[in-house]
DNA sequence: GAATGTGATGCAACCGGTTGCATGTCAAGC
DNA sequence: GCTTGACATGCAACCGGTTGCATCACATTC
């Protein structure tokens, strides 16, 4: 076979030593190696600190290929969101893997780019090297997840599927308080700039839009931003404004921090004379003016995520957990009083 | 030993066929089903198809861990950045891991959140499961790195060392032409507002700043904004404004945003009577004002280096590579003239 | 028709660990 | 002193692939 697995591409072989190895050196058969690193309990204290010794002198780290060859635990958890490049993932896949570390996982991170195909290949090239999987904004169909989720323990981040765990940001509360805050601000007329149709998300946001605003009798037009974005956002800023109404809420921070700026080019002053909501609270101060906006906190999402993939994969949960992390309003400076003009109509 | 290695943590077992079941079931040997996918040219064609179709209708898949174990090549590299949550590095990693995939390889990501400790351990973690590593902005040592070099193929992003192949880009020439263009606009004493004393690139913007101001007999000094972020650059805002300088290029967009924050709470409008510079380009135009910055291709960081790992990885490279990619300064609308009362000292 | 060559396939060892079971040792209990 | 049992360790099979080498069938050549 000839390999020299553990060379770098260039020069010296600096081989890594094996379990035979360390067995020759300390007088011991490979089974009790493994062990010492393994199950020492079994052994005698004084074997494992001799053969821990002599491992450490070599230089021996345990082949972790090798072990969930014969295992079936490989010590690594995939995590796959629809776009890294969007700010609510960051914080997600940063606490994911903060999570996963604390518990000696190694994450792989794939990135589907909104795309099911590339999504469905992601998860085969992982399924066979991980021990579990969390899927966040996962945009594949119903069949696949499910599929997949009776191979491996899995979890989802923002879809609501029957049977499988998930974690789900119930943006709904803040949603609605967002409308509450606009009404009490006088606003009898606003948008609803949407997300992505297939998306959990926009879903949800959309329907407690519609609920509380038919409760304080405010009319809801719904705009589209797709694929959500800044520029969508932006680009949504004539329809919005020629529609007549005097705030608006988007999907997200990214779409209404684009459509502050589209605003902004038609003069239209924010929050003078339009209020702008946004969601997911993942651009903190830094829109300008500061945005008024839905907090989901995302971080826990993906601690949470991975928590319950964790007890998953440890045998627990028989039944269905369907995890709500909720939400709450998050007022700045991009909402005000509705301009004079058109209140009350 | 009694392992279910592919059931899902709950219900069926849904095993996966092995190499032998294929083989028994289309009546040839376990190497022959293990050519039929990894040499065929060596089979017959009939042969190929046969156990190909068999294989289908199992639902074979190659076990990719067993693979490794024999092979040594697990179709698997690491890419470690410092922060996630820093716009710098999603693009980088949306590019490293596209180009990954199209050589059909898995990404493990590890985040350091720039401590070198950390960032220790998920190396060791990854390198027994990886064929390759990308630091990105390591924060290592540099005995570290060069001993992790000769164990596995690494590629450096932002990092200059020796004899290890590397990727840097090169903000000197777009540093050069923000300095320029302040210069052009009147300037005469500028800040400089630095990140962390240990990164590749601040120093390399640093001496850029610094060079090109005496060429130009501008004033520099230098405020630093530690751990670079927007905090962290809106409090500077203070001792930059009573520095008296007029502008200030900031070690990156997070901290130029942060920046602007701070002058606009001190009611100094940009960029009227202060001029602003980021580096990256990483926040296009959704600052306000829309930041003039050195535009740094970070995207393009992150397909090279895996581009470079690739080529390392087969083999391929023996002498070193210092890969530069260049940058550009792109001006928007955070620099301004001078303000009269301090132009000309 | 025997010798030779060629190409497809099988055999069996191997990668580096883990683990069920057998063995051996030693102390306690009768 | 012998049985019993607990406990530490070793043996050898196994995980699911890959691969060097042997074998075998068949075609070619003289």
């Amino acid at each position: 076979m000839k390999r020299d697995s553990d060379s770098g591409g260039k020069g010296r072989p600096s081989i890594v030593p094996t379990i035979s190895q360390v067995a020759k050196a300390s007088g011991v058969s490979r089974a009790t190696v493994s062990r010492a690193f393994s199950r020492p309990e079994m052994l005698t204290e004084a074997t494992v600190r001799r053969v821990k010794e002599v491992a450490g002198k070599l230089g021996y780290v345990p082949n972790q290929v090798a072990r969930a060859l014969s295992t079936g635990r490989h010590g690594n958890v995939a995590l796959i969101v629809s776009d890294v490049a969007n700010p609510f993932f960051p914080p997600l896949i940063r606490a994911a893997q903060l999570r996963a570390d604390q518990a000696g996982l190694c994450v792989f991170l794939g990135n589907s780019d909104e795309d099911p195909a590339r999504e469905e290949l992601l998860v085969g090239r992982f399924i066979g090297q991980v021990e579990g999987l969390v899927l966040a904004s996962s945009r594949l169909d119903e069949e696949h997840i499910r599929r997949h989720a009776t191979r491996r323990p899995l979890v989802l981040i923002n879809r609501d599927i029957e049977g499988i765990t998930r974690v789900l940001i119930d943006t709904a509360p803040g949603v609605a308080a967002a409308i509450a805050h606009l009404a009490e601000l006088g606003h009898r007329h606003i948008a609803y700039v949407s997300g992505p149709t297939t998306s959990w998300s926009n879903q949800q946001r959309r329907n407690a839009v519609r609920r509380e605003a038919e409760k304080r009798g405010l009319k809801v037009i719904a705009v589209p931003a797709r694929p959500p974005s800044y520029d969508t956002g932006r680009l949504a800023a004539t329809q919005i404004v020629a529609s007549g109404v005097t705030a608006a809420i988007a999907f997200d921070d990214l779409v209404a921090q684009g459509l502050m700026a589209g605003l902004a080019a038609l003069d239209v002053e924010v929050p003078k004379s339009f209020s702008v909501v946004g969601c997911d609270d993942v651009l903190g101060e830094t829109t300008y003016p500061p945005l008024t906006t839905v907090s989901a906190r995302c971080a826990d999402a993906g601690d949470v995520a991975v928590g319950l993939l964790l007890s998953q994969m440890n045998g627990g949960v028989s039944g269905e957990i369907r995890h709500k992390l909720n939400s709450h309003l998050v007022i700045r400076a991009s909402t005000g009083p509705a301009p004079l003009k058109r209140r009350g109509r």
